[in-house]
DNA sequence: TACCTCCTGCAACGTTTGGTTGCACATGAG
DNA sequence: CTCATGTGCAACCAAACGTTGCAGGAGGTA
């Protein structure tokens, strides 16, 4: 019932930069630090250092070609990561409503009393 | 199809202390930043400033009692919060699907070439 | 080969953010 | 009234995100 995930694999899909690289990547499959800062409204520097990152997180990864550096997503650790996103919402969810069943039996508990 | 995510709700849930408070909320139904500062590994100031970012988002709301200000989870905002990562999980689902389902066709037409 | 282009990598710097300590102030309890 | 406890504000520190500037390496072409 604990949270339980990965902090640096969140931290790293934290980033709505690194979140809409993750996203280039998976439409066009693959890219340099260059040609994803073409796309992006941020410098090529921080982009190479954003996939730093998410290499870090094993979330991608480098294929040198050539005098460029070809990133492609890990598509089994992004499945990880897609799943704690939802593990943790569905979390919240379960809280949400069982605080709404708590309110309802209270509820009905009252109308008992002034019966 | 686009990713639509509010992003000063995204990167108010994207803090894992933000996480861990809200959690505690929902769990005890209410706290101020003393109640939780002593079940987190951060200063009581430290807390009090995540719970100001927690209500700039929408997410929690203060009400004063006596000398001491109790918050509460807005409960349909964390909905909504919860409802995002799912959306953000699920986009990247399907499109490893589809990337997968690709790699299949490759396969095949490879296979259809050989016979 | 020499030259030019393009992509990469490193270093310095500024700003924001999460965290700390220290202190002042207000309010409820004895 | 006095004291304890909760809150708020300010200064300070470290890490993260972003920038500019420059050096270096690999490809293409005269």
């Amino acid at each position: 019932m604990a949270e339980q995930v990965d902090d640096d694999l969140w931290s790293a899909i934290g980033d709505p930069t690194r979140r809409r690289m993750l996203d280039l990547l998976l439409i066009e499959g693959a890219g340099t630090a260059t040609t994803l800062g073409r796309r992006l409204p941020v410098t090529r520097q921080a982009v190479a250092k954003h996939l730093a990152v998410l290499d870090r997180a094993g979330l991608v990864h480098a294929l040198p070609a050539g005098r460029e550096k070809r990133y492609r997503v890990d598509e089994a650790q992004l499945a990880r990561a897609a799943e704690q996103l939802a593990s943790v919402g569905s979390a919240w969810d379960a809280r949400l409503q069982r605080i709404k069943r708590i309110a309802e039996t209270i509820h009905r508990t009252q109308q008992d009393r002034q019966d």
